[in-house]
DNA sequence: GTTAGTTATGTAAAGGATTACATTTTCGTA
DNA sequence: TACGAAAATGTAATCCTTTACATAACTAAC
């Protein structure tokens, strides 16, 4: 493989002048400019982001936390970030902690060791403190599930008016018995949405019932098998079920279809997401919204200004309550 | 940040020495060694991939390219690339091409310059082309979806027996009305799958009726709606489909259901890929296994193998018919 | 035809690591 | 104590670009 010295000595001038034909400063003669494009194409000559990247300090490459990649709800967002990244001349890895700590130290290394420019984190089991002690030196931004410690700038929804919405269009069908499917407390969206959840129940004097609020570690499938099995288990069964996942309220549906069921009627449900699945179930699933593709370019914009030094500030998205089959 | 000569200034050694602890070579005395950790933990230094990834002329990133990361038929695969990766010290830089030619050109402009080392292709609409051409100078390796052009080593199963006994598998529940949804012929495993549909229809006497044999540009969902409005419009309707793709059979179950046709009862099903969600709908879907995390992980092995210089051979792993609720 | 002022091109350092080869230190043995 | 071999450490080149600064070439005006 040629490198650039081989190219300006066929080209007959000096390595600076070809360095300028490739990054298009013009200052260079069309004459000149001629001969060095036609060493490269005689060489064959690709210029080796390796030297490049070295002598400019970086790497051109973010890092893309996910809990994991078989969740749906990242892809509409990993698609926004990767065309964005792309618009401006940045990859992206992306990479799965399935919230291992060490795991996840292999990623943070690769930006303390300069393979990466800059983090966004989607991970609500990222290591806050890790992370607050990184964000001192370099670039990253939180999307979708943020913390407000250490100062991250973050993009995301308004997640208890996200529930609060939801439960209020369940109240308005003229449900009163409604059950909460949640992620664990110690993340803050859990909390949001349970606060819009108790906010739209107090709203309507509706008391709160405990037996209803379920906690699932994951929000998966299964979870929302186990979920519907214990509340419908209940003497007095709810007849609607606000999911903060549509995968938790996907496996809801196959409970209740298992079990006979029948959704909407007898059991109303709410998923949260919109994942492309939610609209391929029988019946098809009312859920929230979020507009994942934007939160994707924004968070990578976000970022690249963050890299490029300039000041980030906080942005909150526009959501939207779907209305589908299943209420 | 601190630099390596920093490092070996503070410690009172040349570089050199620093490189060594870096790397484990065990050449130097237990005393300098700990002159030189203090030194590191010192000066928090972090020593730069991009000096030594230039040094060495290598990025330690491998290229998965995938034609849209929504499938999830590509999850398990990916994670076992990744895991098989992280475990030779390199990462993964995962490639959604949309079938995109001009997307795809920017990835393999990645290995052109030096961002990354090799490429596992599961795209079946790569360029094959430009995919040979590359491969003249740069480790490639074909997962799940190959050409046979170009000699590019592959890792896949045996498509032709899975569409045959998929096939043979509704015959002996008493079908012969089987349809096929199948993708573009052009694609070698579209070709392969069909010969084994063909295969076991013609062993057991069953006419082969092209009105029964559909193909979709794509393997999604809405493709499997529109396929079953297709084949169940006719005057003579299967009692069987057997899909190429889980997604396919999904979108041809939600049909189903919306029309009020039974499955299995009135209508059979069987799909292909073993996807998470065909566990996920009611009924369950059956379906043909890939070993999806083990051709991940093998096709990672071939090609840093290929990296390293060595010769590797083309790997065919089993697959397996998975009989769940829908046949 | 000079000279000053532009514009184009060249030289060499820098970015941060690894490593072949050279040099120094250590250690055992005579 | 001195010598030679073996072990530890150091020096400097190398990987490939970009770019500040130096120099050369050219243009226009007198």
């Amino acid at each position: 493989m040629a490198n650039i010295n081989e190219v300006a000595k066929v080209a007959g001038v000096s390595v600076a002048t070809v360095s300028r034909v490739l990054n298009g400063q013009n200052v260079v003669t069309p004459k000149t400019k001629i001969k060095v494009e036609d060493a490269i194409r005689k060489l064959k000559y690709e210029p080796s982001m390796l030297g490049r990247n070295l002598r400019n300090s970086e790497s051109r490459v973010l890092l893309v936390l996910v809990p994991t990649i078989s969740n749906p709800f990242y892809f509409e967002i990993i698609k926004g970030i990767e065309q964005n990244a792309l618009d401006h001349n940045y990859n992206i890895l992306l990479c799965e902690t399935d919230s291992n700590p060490e795991r996840e130290n292999i990623y943070f290394d690769l930006v303390r060791k300069k393979m990466a420019d800059g983090i966004i984190s989607m991970d609500p089991a990222v290591n806050i403190d890790t992370l607050k002690e990184l964000s001192k030196n370099h670039a990253i931004i939180q999307c979708s599930e943020y913390s407000l410690e250490g100062n991250i700038p973050y993009v995301t929804i308004d997640n208890e008016d996200a529930a609060y919405r939801a439960v209020k269009h369940l109240i308005k069908l003229g449900h009163e018995k409604i059950a909460l499917f949640n992620s664990n407390e110690k993340y803050l969206y859990a909390r949001q949405r349970k606060d819009g959840y108790v906010k739209a129940l107090e709203e309507f004097g509706i008391q709160v019932n405990p037996d209803y609020m379920l906690y699932t570690d994951q929000l998966g499938f299964e979870q929302g098998i186990q979920a519907t099995k214990k509340v419908m288990s209940l003497k007095d069964r709810p007849t609607a079920i606000f999911s903060v996942s549509d995968l938790l309220a996907i496996g809801a549906l196959k409970e209740l279809n298992n079990t006979g069921v029948e959704v909407p009627d007898e059991v109303a449900l709410i998923g949260f997401d919109n994942i492309d699945f939610s609209n391929m179930t029988h019946p098809t699933l009312t859920t929230i919204a979020q507009p994942m593709y934007q939160m994707g370019t924004v968070a990578s914009t976000m970022l690249i200004n963050k890299i490029n030094g300039e000041d980030v500030e906080n942005k909150f998205l526009n959501h939207e309550l779907l209305i589908r089959e299943s209420t």
